[in-house]
DNA sequence: TAAAACTATAAAGCTACTATAAGGTCAATA
DNA sequence: TATTGACCTTATAGTAGCTTTATAGTTTTA
């Protein structure tokens, strides 16, 4: 199989194979005399552990521990689902930073409405004076 | 006032000041005769301004719009909410995303306990197969 | 006077790609 | 046979918002 037979199947661009090659996620196929990549279906199941790792909004970073551990079969679950809990708890800070975000943001606007000047804007002057009712 | 100052005042590293001179979103600052930047009041305030954006995530060129909607200042102030509405309707949509990404994180991390092989490990099989309970 | 602290510019690094440029290879067509 | 088009190669730059590093000049302090 080549790169773009593989990018199809999987649903990615060759770009993107190539550089996770190049990051060390997918290691480097054979080549044709040409010089072309030559893929297995290994590759293609590795593509898709990644491409299903990235939606889950796993780092490159974190889909190389979790290689290191696939290449670890008799050893102890327990780093991979840590892993995934550290990722769950990323996700969480997130959500909550963005609904505490949120909540300002709707107050600033609260306190403005469409017939003033800019000068009177209460957006932007909730923001000027740093009213933005922290914590 | 010298960079220096400015960045304890407003609590930023000198070079984010430069950063965002360069960018266009702080006026360039007049110089002494060896070179160095000599900041006023007026600086101040527009850091202030541009760090508060950030706070509320506000990108470097919505910073810049609002920017070019306070030096107008009797124009309506309803593009100004506006570019609020849509940041609004940005970060809500974060939310939901991250709030879809959590449970098939919890759902997928439920699948496993930490007391089984890497062979045998629900959430790598979970990953590797696809189960990732989508929409 | 010499070191410490501050300033300057320019360039690279970070994440996870995406896009562009310039070129080599191959099968099919005119 | 010549050429078109689809595919492949590498290398380089761009995205956002800084941070880090390198190198060098200036001011302040001990
Ligand atoms: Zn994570
Ligand atoms: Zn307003
Ligand atoms: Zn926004
Ligand atoms: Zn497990």
């Amino acid at each position: 199989m080549r790169i773009g037979q593989l990018a199809q199947l999987v649903g990615v661009e060759t770009q993107t194979i190539r550089f996770y090659e190049q990051q060390g996620l997918l290691p480097p196929p054979d080549r044709q005399d040409n010089g072309y990549r030559v893929y297995t279906e290994k590759h293609g199941e590795g593509l898709a552990f990644i491409r299903r790792c990235r939606i889950l909004g796993l780092s490159l970073a974190e889909i190389h521990e979790l290689q290191s551990y696939q290449d670890d079969p008799y050893q102890p679950c327990t780093a991979v689902n840590a892993l995934l809990d550290d990722h769950i708890s990323h996700v969480r800070s997130q959500i909550t930073a963005l609904q505490t975000l949120e909540k300002q943001l709707v107050s600033l606007r609260a306190s403005c409405n469409d017939d003033r000047e800019i000068e009177a804007c209460g957006v932007l002057a909730g923001i000027s004076e740093g009213n933005m009712h922290q914590q």
